[in-house]
DNA sequence: CGAAAACTTGAGGCCACTCAAATGGAGTGG
DNA sequence: CCACTCCATTTGAGTGGCCTCAAGTTTTCG
């Protein structure tokens, strides 16, 4: 088996694996066997497919989503332009998304890990609006955006299924305007830390400690703020005995106190 | 008739009508006769629904969305934590829309006028994220989320058109959150009038001289900075010869110079 | 192993905030 | 219609948080 959560761990740097604890059994990574790529048996599927599809559902699924595609790190998936034809669930690895003004000004808009979906800014205009670029090596499952409409006027769950996972999106991006509206530069770190605890612990991971794939530039250019300002408050957080921070590697000490600051 | 255009001149202050110039004909408002509320005969047909609907296609609309709330000024047309059932196409009026922190924060994640759809952030959990509070009088058609999800599954275009729609507010929410990520205060408030500016032309409306329906603070509190800091750059433009701003009435003088900021 | 990239920490400056006061405008009741 | 009140807006003065610039250290990766 090659499914997402042997891919992830596999992953995660030596010195690291020790640390990060999957709730699912992790099987052997097999990468000379071609991908067996099927929703029906994918354990992400609870996280990016709706919980109550029958088989019958299930089987037109895996006749839609029978590609993945391998993207390595610092690659892009797409790019702002580039014309929309499919969404993309990710399987293995993480990725950013950015958004370029003209004048060349770049800003993070958002991380996405294993179980998250990638691309539905596509469909408003017909073409991506941001460029979606690989944090370490990663997998993604193609989803051709017009299979899947026809999909979802056929199965009910999985037209609100989509219609949830859009609606998410506009609900995530509306906390992230609060928070770059509202926070200061310590509330936004604190708040970045404790949504990636949250999203790994819901992925089966350790919510206490797990390494950032991002780097303190990117984290800044994500919560508005310059590098060295992010640094400060990983050392402040330190200071305080909130968080212990070595490197990429994070361990939250108390999050209750950090979720306060 | 009793259609949005007429509602929306009706609420312009004596004042400022004659510089508000709408392209459509205006005819008269007749509040005592009841609302005819039909997509098929609507004048925000082409804002808020796809081009290429059959007269078929508009009677499942017209059946669907059969009636309309008047919103009072300062009432809210919805809360966060209420249940969703609906979303809202703006009719005549304008809203904000605030999300809130626990510790009780407050930001304004958006401004919508006529035209523009209100309450896809429900869907996601089947509870509204944030308040929907009028700016002004106005009037919304309820759209039943369950009965537009029917329609979606029996035409096509309709289906599109309302993943458009999501699709487009996950667009603007990430314009908007470059925009407090990476811009200066005086970027942000250029930016600001400009979006306005357009979005008043594309319905209708002089993009040179509009009201602002908002005050100071709600700018100030949807741009991430303090109604002081918005009202010197409303001063700042005014002595470049960029903007002339009189209380709520602003007239753009020189576009092309406010966009490069 | 060596070069490049990423990270940390310090010093000083600037932009936006806070606090304060005066002015203007809208709505209300006599 | 006017006086009054309340809220919104404008403007000024001073402060502080985050940025800029810089140097040194650590980590990553070919």
């Amino acid at each position: 088996m090659f499914d997402a959560n042997t891919l992830a761990s596999s992953h995660v740097p030596e010195h690291a694996t020790a640390e990060i604890i999957p709730i699912r059994p992790v099987e052997p990574c097999n990468p000379t066997r071609p991908a067996t790529t099927r929703c029906s048996s994918c354990s992400m599927r609870s996280i990016c497919m709706p919980a109550d599809l029958s088989a019958d559902d299930l089987s037109k699924l895996d006749a839609v989503i029978c590609t993945t595609r391998a993207v390595k790190r610092g690659d892009t998936l797409y790019r702002a332009g580039d014309h929309f034809k499919s969404i993309y669930a990710i399987r293995a690895g993480s990725f950013k998304t950015v958004v370029m003004h003209r004048d060349g000004r770049e800003h993070v808009t958002g991380f996405e890990i294993a179980g998250d979906a990638l691309g539905f800014d596509g469909v408003c205009a017909g073409q991506h609006n941001c460029d979606a670029i690989a944090l370490e090596d990663s997998v993604v499952c193609i989803i051709p955006f017009a299979q899947l409409e026809i999909i979802c006027r056929e199965v009910k769950s999985m037209q609100h299924h989509i219609y949830q996972m859009m609606s998410g999106e506009i609900v995530r991006e509306s906390v992230q305007m609060m928070l770059l509206g509202t926070m200061s530069a310590e509330q936004r770190v604190a708040s970045f830390l404790l949504n990636l605890s949250r999203r790994f612990k819901t992925r089966g991971f350790s919510a206490a400690e797990f390494n950032l794939r991002m780097t303190r530039e990117e984290i800044g250019c994500y919560l508005g703020m310059k590098l060295e300002t992010v640094s400060r408050m990983f050392s402040k957080f330190q200071r305080e005995h909130l968080v212990r921070a070595n490197g990429k590697t994070v361990r939250i000490v108390d999050p209750e106190r950090l979720a306060k600051v």
